[in-house]
DNA sequence: CTTAATTCCGTACTTAAGTACGGAGTCAAT
DNA sequence: ATTGACTCCGTACTTAAGTACGGAATTAAG
């Protein structure tokens, strides 16, 4: 295909990406994408590579890392710096796996409240809000 | 023990409380506390109740509720409308356990890919950066 | 050639849950 | 009675990740 992805304007590149076009340009402030010359009295133009960077943004972002830390990984882009990249992963999958035991604490005093206020029988108080007070 | 959760000036009701002074003042304003009188040219005072009221939000959000949230949870304290709160509680239940699932997700693919670069024999490229551009 | 849609650019606003600041008043101890 | 700590109050700042706005320039379509 010849080009229908490059020479994009920032509209098609934002469309191409899934993200709105304030978005790349909050990301150009951020230093996280370049900004393209713009050709005297004209508009800047894009290509796949703008594309593939953005979706590298978003695919880091869902797994858990924040855009100071995608930005740190895209230093390691070359792929030369496995140990580097690797190490940020690791920190990052720690923080994971706190956030996750937390959540399943979370997850089982709910389903147990949850449950108590459903069985409950009679006129004694609810258990949910007695769980908080205690 | 006579009153010394009582009568309480506002340092050592956040002390008692385990917040700072600000976020007293803070959830005064967003309506979560009561603002006591001000007896005219002295200072307010606070008391257990008050205690138990932040130490009731911070339990709250630990379960993961924001304050608007908590809010809601705050006009149910009397205990007697089970339904509304066991409601509430539903929510989040099911909104915590779609956080666990994505951070599951998260979980595997951040250690499968901390293994794959630790386990990388040779010149290959980092699976990690791999896998973002993919 | 005119009109509508885009682009460009800087600035300001958004949400959540606070934290920080500064000046004036009040309280406790010496 | 003065010093130092604390309270009061309003306002502004913080972080993260964008979103919104408004006016000027440019491009695309008819």
């Amino acid at each position: 295909m010849q080009t229908n992805l490059d020479n994009l304007t920032i509209g098609a590149f934002a469309r191409a990406a899934e993200v709105n076009v304030e978005t790349i340009r909050f990301y150009q402030r951020k230093g996280l994408l370049p900004q393209p010359v713009r050709p005297p009295g004209s508009i800047r133009r894009y290509g796949k590579a703008d594309v593939a960077r953005v979706k590298f943004i978003k695919a880091a972002q869902r797994l858990g890392f924040s855009l100071d830390e995608v930005a740190q990984l895209l230093q390691l882009e070359d792929g030369t710096r496995c140990k580097q990249a690797s190490m940020l992963a690791g920190q990052k999958l720690r923080i994971v796996r706190e956030k996750l035991s937390d959540l399943k604490r979370m997850e089982s005093v709910l389903a147990g409240l949850v449950h108590a206020c459903h069985t409950r029988k009679g006129n004694i108080s609810c258990p949910l809000i007695d769980a908080l007070r205690e």
